[in-house]
DNA sequence: GGTGTTTTCGACCAACAGGCGAAAACCTCG
DNA sequence: CGAGGTTTTCGCCTGTTGGTCGAAAACACC
């Protein structure tokens, strides 16, 4: 037992690539037991002097390089007593992730997954990897997340492959486009694609305006009445 | 310092309501160190045997009648090692809501504030208020959240009031009763209030259809293709 | 029955998402 | 150099949603 109610606090890391066709979770096989052997989230305990955005990061840092992580937010918190064996952790789960064309170097322990087959996960991971994919699929639709997803400059097609792997379902790029355009969170660079080795017309190429998260609100309905577009 | 990283857990729990004209959050006075004195939110130790859904349940009990606390959700982690004096606690915040036409028992150190006229909080509890709040606001729009704000049957002058009170701005009721109506959060129960006492056509008496969080997904763009609007 | 008050409902308008097909821009091959 | 194939882009149409306004409905009081 916990001596005087102290817990042990770990901090974990979802995180998300679009792979060509589905998200990849980036998991580490643990050498020890507990659950030795089985796939786990990168983290790990929280230090006495840092918060947990602070603590994620530098456990993320051991398993992948952080110029990388292109978003890192905070998911829930995890706390069933069972959730593990014994002793008790409580541990806090961040979402993050990583531009598709990004291809950081991972210790050997440390690999992709698919998360539509995950192996057998240590703990609660999966469930945790699950509730992740969750979160990014609702912030999709109605933020600019997607630049956390996407190489600095693309095409709408590239662009339209990140969203359907990610939703699981097709998208238009037609409506994609014009959706991200009137939000102002899709700019024109200017430039064009060499077009592929099947011909084609060249793709435009675009950038995100911001690569901070930020709501697109017209997502929020019963707005104030005068509004001029507030943030 | 912790021994070994282990680190005392508490729980906190912002439960609002909203007065005829504002929101109010529940607060109780500090009898001991620290911040003695000061107003603080409920909430307590996290126990060895349960997680953190059911001891900010178990803690809110204490100062209010469980029974009239119709929704509650998790909001965030706090833990900024400096969020108050030694020895150091990290906190889940929860957010809680009481109906308007509920008036629960509170004990003697505990009263109702205004959010917008907070007194002095203990450690971070004021702008754990305020996360609150800015959630209930967001969750307004795109869920069915009203429900713990409102009586079980009530007018739609009524509920513009709630949510008038809650958004800050004004609310058109003709907007408000279409919105939530074409959703199907709202029902009519087919009774009829009495009129007020300076006359006036009596209003229609409505109800949420469920009394459950949920997602009223229209806020949901890039839509799957067929989509035979599923849920 | 008239006046005042409150609620309700219909109508209009703007913004937005989704879909379709034609046109544009490129390739390769004959 | 023109024809056919490929990919992207753009314009147009449609249905839905949110916001607003004003008229009509339903009551109390005088």
């Amino acid at each position: 037992m916990e001596a005087e109610g102290l817990i042990a606090h770990d901090v974990l890391a979802v995180v998300l690539r679009m792979s060509p066709s589905s998200p990849e979770v980036l998991l580490w096989r643990r050498a020890r037991e507990p659950h030795e052997g089985r796939w786990a989230l990168p983290g790990g305990r929280l230090g006495a002097t840092e918060d947990v955005e602070v603590s994620v990061r530098r456990h993320l840092a051991e398993k992948v390089d952080l110029a990388e992580v292109a978003h890192v937010e905070q998911l829930s918190v995890f706390s069933d007593p069972h959730r593990g064996p014994a002793p008790r952790r409580v541990a806090t789960a961040f979402l993050g992730l990583v531009p598709s064309d990004a291809d950081p170097a991972v210790p050997d322990d440390t690999a992709w997954h698919p998360v539509d087959a995950l192996p057998e996960t240590a703990f609660d991971h999966g469930e945790i990897t699950r509730v992740g994919l969750d979160r990014l699929r609702a912030k999709l639709s109605y933020t600019n997340i997607g630049f956390a997803l996407a190489p600095e400059v693309f095409s709408i097609s590239e662009l339209r492959g990140l969203y359907t792997a990610a939703l699981g379902h097709r998208v238009s790029a037609t409506n994609l486009q014009r959706v991200l355009t009137r939000r102002g969170v899709l700019v024109p660079t200017g430039t064009t694609a060499a077009p592929g080795p099947s011909g084609g017309r060249p793709a435009a190429l675009f950038r995100f305006s911001e690569h901070r998260l930020r709501v697109t609100d017209p997502f929020a309905t019963l707005r104030p009445p005068d509004a001029t577009r507030d943030c």
